[in-house]
DNA sequence: CACTATAGTGAATCGCCTG
DNA sequence: ACAGGCGATTCACTATAGT
């Protein structure tokens, strides 16, 4: 399902790498049709909340309350997500495919109004939060998910996917509709001057990162028409992929801009991801890469200090000609029958060498708690 | 939220615990307005309606009809749907909720038509498969999921939630909107006399338990106008619910009828769960000191150690020039805009602090012992 | 420095009864 | 209908202060 880059695929210079001022809707009118091979959107859920909410401590709850977000009725927003889903189908490639999440505020009406403009959904995916925030009136479940709609341009569209390399992430079974993954918080949340949340709807990078790495070959471009402060952008720029984002405020297009500027882009090593099966590795090594534990391209050294490997965006290692599971790299380096991966590999923590061992027993103590079996 | 049964909620017989012959809209046409406590509806997709579907103009689809495009199936889903909801909501009493389960063919315009009718959202809730069918070909993600919708008949309305007993199903912690469930498999799997699965959907019995523990009464009339192979009639049964069925093909009610006649229900002991303190009965502070377990003068203390108070013959407290409820008085020195008296004060018996919430909780003791109230 | 205690926070449609 | 009082209600994680 790969994919090249043809000059007719893009008639005109795109705002390749840039970030596009102004109303979604506008900026994508000034692109022409056919020259965006994915789209992520994240569009506002038109929450409608009331009055404020509070803690039992009696701390008040920090609410979505930004005007952005504001629609006046259903049909308000609903006629809002066919204008927007009608531009972005157009700029589409026709083997292109869009992810568009959202709540259950929104995201039953924006799925209908995409399978009335004619994408194809292939599959819904739940983003399951592992610190989702609680309900403190105990008045209904704890809302512990989001939603994403991945759908083709049309029914038969050549989407892609890139099932080997989400099968390596996944412990080397098919990566499944439901992934678990933390919210955006810590030093990856994005902070104003006053030390506030820049933007209260920041996704976390490895959800894009698993978006990106499924449904992207390097070298596509990358739409995202709700930009905000550029998660995508970010996770495209390090995964090599090229971005195109729109956002019409302006504080948040200056911190997207200075945030992408700091991003490496991963080396060609560290881009490649798996194209054949291979064995089924006992732990999800990937899972560490995905969440930002270690990040594609890092080094890691045997512990007993005679190899090292890199690290690839799929959980895969590489050292010199050798490529493969942390298990398989360690053994071929050895010249062993077998390597336990976990206990011979170590990344450097400032100046010191620890055990990836460490990470697994983090991500398993996760894992270990209710909801999440 | 207990809800007790009126005459006037049932003014005409209702066909409880039988299984309604005939199309789910035309029988649920026969029922009277506001007799139904819980919808639990599990409605066919898209291709396996053509035949029983309308247009818009009221002529029958035909299954084989070449004009059926891909747009006018939705069309024809959606007015399905919103005929079936229009009747559901209409014998649906006003404190009464509905589930509705389906997969990313139908559960976005169905989700979307629910608000149009005036359902009001609830929840999402995701069924996470833990054995789901894997995706042979590897074109996309497993489908591992079902996502449900629970919505309350308006805006306002005082749906049945028992936070507590769901809570107590998972491990003390507030049950969450993801709920990891095995598919219906094994004994539990109808088969009908060729060893083959009676029906292509049925449901595990675990999941509807937990809908009907988490949203009904013992006593409430559970309706299904979907009801297969009948799970919800068989799980209500169990749990002291009524129910209602409907199904047009006979062999599916036959099947049901036979399953649902093997269950017992179960004794009344079993059926109790845990309660919210919110269903206890209320205990004026003041009664407190009129029995003289507190006397007027005596002095408590936050539980914070920061503040004191000293109780007057009214059952208010005096703190400072601050005069008023147990509440008030805690809400005031905390400068909180509310505070829980009960569990903010204590006072002082033989050196040690003991929350007031102690005789509170002695008071309610003796109210619930008969003869002594 | 290691460890513990405390405070803060996250896309949230988050009361009910009486007068 | 509306106002006001009672009083029920939180999980996982990060950051910082304290010992």
């Amino acid at each position: 399902m790969t994919k090249t880059k043809t000059a007719e695929a893009a008639p005109k210079a795109l705002p390749l790498n840039q970030i596009m001022d102004g109303d979604c809707i506008e900026a994508m009118q000034s692109l022409p049709d056919e020259c965006i091979d994915l789209i992520f959107a994240d569009p506002p859920y038109n929450l409608q909340l009331k009055g404020a909410l509070h803690r039992p401590d009696n701390s008040k709850v920090d609410a979505v309350d930004d005007h952005w977000d504001q629609f006046s009725s259903f049909r308000a927003y609903d006629e809002f997500s066919q204008a927007w889903l009608a531009e972005a189908r157009r700029i589409l490639k026709p083997n292109g495919a869009i992810w568009v999440i959202g709540s259950y505020h929104n995201i039953f009406r924006v799925g209908a109004k995409m399978q009335d403009a004619g994408f194809w959904i292939l599959n819904d995916v739940v983003w399951r939060k592992s610190n989702p925030m609680p309900n403190f009136r105990g008045k209904r479940l704890t809302n512990a998910h989001e939603t994403m709609i991945w759908a083709s341009k049309s029914e038969g569209g050549k989407y892609t996917f890139n099932y080997e390399a989400l099968k390596a992430l996944n412990e080397g079974v098919q990566m499944r509709s439901d992934w678990v993954l933390p919210l955006c918080t810590g030093h990856e949340r994005l902070k104003d001057e006053n030390g506030q949340k820049a933007h209260p709807t920041q996704k976390p990078e490895s959800l894009l990162h698993r978006v990106l790495i499924g449904s992207t070959n390097p070298g596509d471009v990358v739409l995202d028409p709700f930009f905000g402060t550029g998660t995508t952008g970010a996770v495209a720029k390090m995964l090599g992929r090229d971005f195109i984002g729109i956002e019409r405020e302006e504080n948040y297009r200056e911190i997207a801009k200075k945030r992408i500027a700091k991003v490496r882009r991963l080396d060609r090593d560290s881009l490649m991801v798996s194209t054949s099966k291979r064995a089924e590795p006992r732990v999800a090594f990937g899972v560490l890469v995905e969440r930002g534990m270690l990040r594609p391209g890092e080094e890691l050294f045997s512990l007993n200090g005679r190899h090292k490997a890199k690290v690839r965006a799929d959980g895969t290692l590489v050292s010199h000609d050798t490529k493969g599971s942390i298990h398989q790299v360690g053994a071929a380096l050895e010249g062993a029958p077998s390597c336990n991966g976990w206990t011979y590999w170590a990344f450097k923590q400032e100046g010191k060498q620890v055990p990836i061992d460490v990470l697994r027993q983090q991500i398993r103590a996760e894992m270990a708690r209710p909801g999440e079996a």
